[in-house]
DNA sequence: TTCAAAGTGCAAATTTTTTGCATAATATCG
DNA sequence: CGATATTATGCAAAAAATTTGCACTTTGAA
């Protein structure tokens, strides 16, 4: 099992010495015999060979640091960054620190067998960043979690936006009367989607006639009808800030044969399947997680090579959302499902 | 960057002697130096600790290897077994396959740096599976897909006994009219289901009025809808190979006014998230995800450890699953919903 | 208390990796 | 097209890393 220069030498005809220059990044990394050595390095396992710096030959590895939820929305990331590392030759692994009890070692750890991190850690707070900025200063890092003072360069989907989109396709349709639904004051992707959706709608000069704290359960979303039912508000133009509330919101509302669309138009937020699949079929915001991936691999990618400068502050990519208009809307043309 | 004994020496104060006999495993592992040592080794990546028989003190690093798809149950197994692997203290790694060229290297390279495997490729043929049998012989493997011929020893839930309390439930609860809904038959575990619900009607003499062939996606199970509905044939208790078909079935009922459970009972399969918040409330057998972690886990440590008689042939474990009554079914006590 | 078994460090022995030098292959430029 | 620079390669020597023999220490059971 044990592997040195002397099993790449014999695995791939070149003698020790070039083996050990192409390993130690004394002769070009891009040459056929580099790259002829550089995969028999990688397939027995020879360790040292991750320091040759990064040539167009080595197989890249990125690992996605994140925290395991039994959520639809975990499959789907998982399976968009798999898609797009296939697709760019490079080679993902998956990690959670959910249950960690030291981030910071495991993460030193991860960083022997990886090139470069890019972290989902929404939950963790700025100054748990700092920790592993430092302690891994140098070392490629990106983020994808929406938060509010981000320490690595991040990569998110533009929330506020979302809301901008919300709340004109009401206003365009119509409506006069508005309410929000919102998703946990602590998660900060949620504040900038309430307030995309606040800011357009007075903008306009109209106001938010109901809001309600919700918790993106599905259950805040039944409660949320209740509340604005037993107000006797209608005709209300809703953003709920997740599809789960939205969905919630619908289902209450169908056991009360109120009509959606109709007494209530709704619009959520995530597109994720069950959204497709609910009936009825739900107006919502899309955001495109294979865009997301794909923009912040290839900074990483981009970073690892050393053709990134690393400043002091992060900076923040925003990629754009879309507003995808099922039934649930006043736009929707499709009434029968009341 | 580049490590070697001597940081591991001056790292935990060790003689280089020492360092390098416990890293060979000369002395015993089980030693509180050995521990230091160990983790010391482990924190700055030095390769070739992994040759150190494993001891106690060693943390173990498990590769789950799958095909990462956006399904909800993608999550919940990735969650599971996180969580039981954070419980036994050891680490793991996701690595989809999906889009891989060369299975063969892509395992022997993760070998490397893995203690053991858990393999969930059941889109993987008997071929395939040899294959990684023979280029990993003596390596800890175990499998948790539904295979026909599974070539690793394997644990699965028992989708026949599945199918076994959906019958069941459906003659006590006093349905005289059966149906099922397959899944796709090149998946093993769907036939496995529709067979255990299809023998235990037929063995209280009773037979299954209607089936039909289903692919495990919401539409087949709006089809095998309309399909039943355009032969008049009700007060059947349907028995669906997944959630998915189920949900798609009631909501297609709900379109046409068909009352569930009424006209129709369904119990379904999986109780992914969807089910519990579907409406009405789905009838379902229940998978313990965490036990098939758990047990899995568990053997596949004491096959690291050498406590376990590797075979020819490959043994099975089918963990078992349950009913779980909702408001789907003939005895479901709701009915206010449809 | 005694003695065997296991752990430890020093220094020598061994193995592995790197490097100087000579030569071969390849690319570059007038 | 040939002269010249650049890069790649292998051998053998040098350097570095790892293992082992030996003597001494610690630990725990009888």
């Amino acid at each position: 099992m044990a592997s040195g220069l002397k099993d790449i030498s014999s695995l791939t005809g070149y003698s020790l010495s070039t083996v050990s220059r192409v390993l130690a990044n004394k002769i070009s990394g891009d040459s056929q015999s580099a790259k002829e050595i550089l995969s028999a390095a990688r397939e027995i396992g020879y360790s040292k060979y991750r320091d040759a710096s990064p040539s167009s030959n080595r197989i890249l590895d990125i690992a996605l640091i994140t925290q395991h939820f039994s959520e639809e929305f975990y499959a789907y990331l998982y399976a968009s960054f798999d898609r797009i590392c296939a697709k760019e030759g490079h080679c993902l692994t998956i990690h959670s620190l959910r249950y960690n009890k030291s981030i910071k070692e495991q993460l030193l750890y991860l960083s022997q067998n990886h090139d470069g991190f890019i972290l989902f850690l929404p939950t963790l707070d700025s100054y748990g960043y700092r920790i592993i900025k430092n302690s891994l200063a140098g070392y490629p890092i990106i983020s994808i979690a929406p938060v509010f003072e981000p320490v690595f360069d991040t990569f998110t989907f533009d929330s506020y936006q979302g809301g901008v989109l919300a709340a004109k396709q009401f206003i365009e349709s119509g409506c006069k009367r508005f309410g929000v639904i919102h998703g946990p004051p602590e998660k900060w992707e949620a504040e900038l989607r309430k307030n995309g959706f606040k800011d357009t709608i007075e903008k306009e000069g109209k106001k938010i006639d109901w809001d309600y704290r919700g918790d993106y359960s599905f259950e805040s979303g039944e409660k949320a009808f209740h509340d604005i039912n037993n107000k006797e508000i209608s005709e209300v133009g809703i953003f709920a800030s997740n599809d789960q509330m939205a969905v919630g919101f619908i289902h209450a509302a169908l056991e009360k044969k109120v009509k959606i669309p109709g007494d209530y138009f709704i619009i959520g937020y995530d597109n994720i399947l069950f959204s497709k699949i609910f009936f009825p079929k739900l107006t919502t915001i899309n955001t495109n997680v294979d865009q997301l991936s794909s923009e912040a691999l290839d900074y990483l990618m981009r970073m690892i090579k050393g053709q990134v400068q690393v400043g002091a502050s992060a900076k923040k990519t925003l990629i754009p959302v879309e507003l995808v208009v099922r039934d649930t809307d006043k736009r929707g043309k499709n009434d029968k499902h009341t």
